[in-house]
DNA sequence: TCGAGTTTTCAGTATTTATTGAAAGTGTTG
DNA sequence: CAACACTTTCAATAAATACTGAAAACTCGA
């Protein structure tokens, strides 16, 4: 029957997502949940989510809200209905921008940080060690900061416009 | 006194780059010998890395292969000495794209293989979920595929001809 | 082939992270 | 304002991951 099929090939998407989703660094749940969303064809409330999943209200309305500050997926209320649903982003362009953005925020700005406050720290130092230190410091200084710079403008680009420069760099 | 600052600006790199580590998904031991080491005058030993981030043996010499397999370490052999000695790649260039592959190897590629499969397992399934699953499936894996393209590129690119294609995008 | 020096493995343990489930909180309705 | 329908929090617990230390396995020179 075919509504098994399909129930079998979600059901694969959504279990498999999730434990690549730790491989991303981020929780099993949280990545299932987004699997399981971007392929509903309506908003889920919490309580479907924690059924489908075979999960803890707990832990389903901590991982949603979650993904609610990503921006993955957002609250949906319907009219006469007091309990929220939930709907993915679906947009692959968005959701990429999404991830994106929080990466440079989890990954890029520490860096960055480190290696500024260790870049001046090390500035004024004369030995030839000091000098090769604050060398390093200041060539990955550049390197992560050019990284963050690129990494906004390609995120605040429209789809099409990102295609078309992908397209030269393919070529 | 000089060498005291040094001393204190490198700690403070190796502990915190350490702390970061664990952001990105690897962990705390490997980020900081991996600062250790990129930030040594001369290649150190097992000995000398267990000592200086005071960790056992087996911790030290476990991470330190595996910054071997990843390409971001080299082990050194002396002349007339029988233990290994261990040094960094400290081109920035190389490390990017080292972690580059590696990412795209553990993130990227086993996406596309699910995206894949489920894709194919519901492309002939006629109902609208099915097709509006199948058409979900195929938006991921298009863009999954081509940022994997774009990763080969870029990261097979000389980092003389990367800076020049950034200077057109930034610009 | 022996033994000192060195590397590798891995069972046990410690630490970190994720999950549960129940209680407390919030806001709505009659 | 009380009963209800939901949402939120969080201490306790489970699961996953990292680390230790000691034993085993190499390797090379004598």
């Amino acid at each position: 029957m075919e509504a098994e099929k399909l129930k079998h090939a979600r059901d694969e998407f959504v279990s498999q997502w999730g434990a690549l989703g730790t491989q991303w660094g981020i929780n099993r749940t949280m990545a299932q949940i987004h699997a399981l969303l971007m392929t509903a064809p309506q908003a889920m409330t919490t309580d479907e989510v924690m059924e489908d999943l075979e999960i803890s209200r707990g832990n389903a309305h901590t991982n949603l809200k979650e993904l609610v500050a990503w921006g993955l997926i957002r609250v949906v209320v319907k009219k006469g209905e007091r309990r929220e649903y939930f709907e993915a982003e679906k947009d692959v362009w968005s959701i990429f921008t999404i991830v994106a953005r929080e990466r440079k925020r989890r990954e890029i700005e520490p860096a960055l940080a480190i290696l500024n406050k260790c870049a001046d720290e090390s500035r004024e130092i004369d030995s030839t060690e000091g000098k090769a230190f604050y060398d390093q410091m200041r060539a990955l200084e550049d390197f992560v900061g050019f990284a963050s710079k690129m990494s906004d403008r390609v995120s605040s680009m429209k789809y099409g416009f990102a295609i078309q420069l992908a397209a030269k760099i393919l070529g």
